[in-house]
DNA sequence: CTGCCTGCAAACGATTTGCACCAGC
DNA sequence: GCTGGTGCAAATCGTTTGCAGGCAG
């Protein structure tokens, strides 16, 4: 079990960001707040919806959804990649990284040889078989520019849906 | 336009890797990696179809998707995390980076300080505003225990399947 | 000639949305 | 009481699958 952070300081935060935010601290958001922290792994929505039902049963699995979205809006979480889920597709090449706007999503490459030589992880502990790595840098694409502490969002949050439309995604070089 | 590796030069090592695995070289699978050599961003499968259908109409968008996941699975392609696509959550705390893995999608964190303060790149020039980074690194969990040249698989290419019960991330401590 | 690949259409699973009601502030 | 959140069910989107015929080797 790692508990960096207790799940009572999360709880804490979640109700300090939603006051800052504006948004109304509901049961159902402690709750999916509290059962994602018990996993140490990365669960699905629905894995994250099973674990809720069984603590306060009655929660939609839409409200998860909604819920998670939030969470990952106010940056109490955060949706993590993963290959078996994602969807975009890059032709294998030389190493290079990611920028990536977390909040539309806007994603373009990036090359920066001081970061092509990492320290691979001792990941024999772990059964892995590493090959190779790239890095992910999450922030604000231009168009976005958000203030990156989204104290004040010119959107109100409940009304910002993520970005959705790939084309976006054509305007880099 | 950057081309580190000119289309012609891919097309080569297409045909080779498929002699390799013994695959016919269909056209499809032809245009299929050309279209996505000409976009410099990471289109989904449903735009490397747009372009394809440009180039060599008729092609089926469910042939799009079976050849993309081909190439990934001969490496000559890579599928691309991305948070729009994403279906994962973690609470948001320290640092930390996930091993992943290529063949069932299993992933799991990772920590290590020699990894944690990365030079973050120029990346004002792209109007990025940057607040985090984690590392993705690539390889083959215990289970899936590839051998890493995929030389000879011991399950026909065509026959192998991405996992998708996400349940197996579950075991990870 | 044989087997894999492709195209089509239907199936599928995950996620989103419209609407009415309920709860937090 | 007002505003936004939630639940339900239907819609939607991306992706996969079963099957018959076509093409590469």
């Amino acid at each position: 079990m790692r508990h960096r952070v207790s799940i009572a300081a999360k709880l804490e935060e979640l109700e300090r960001l939603c006051r800052e935010h504006g948004l109304p601290l509901t049961v159902q958001r402690r709750a999916v707040l509290e059962a994602l922290m018990q996993r140490h792994d990365h669960p699905t929505a629905d894995q994250v919806a099973e674990d809720v039902a069984l603590r306060l049963p009655g929660v939609s699995r839409t409200t998860v959804y909604r819920v998670l979205d939030t969470l990952v809006r106010i940056n109490i979480a955060r949706k993590v990649c993963h290959p078996g889920a994602a969807a975009r597709f890059e032709v294998e090449s030389h190493r290079h990284h990611h920028l990536v706007c977390v909040e539309c999503g806007h994603m373009i490459d990036l090359e920066d040889s001081r970061l092509d030589e990492l320290p691979f992880p001792e990941s024999e502990v772990h059964g892995f078989q590493l090959t190779d790595y790239s890095i992910q840098f999450r922030g604000t694409c231009a168009a976005c520019g958000r203030k990156s502490g989204a104290a004040k969002p010119e959107i109100p949050l409940h009304q910002r849906r993520r970005e959705r439309n790939p084309s976006q995604t054509g305007k880099n070089s």
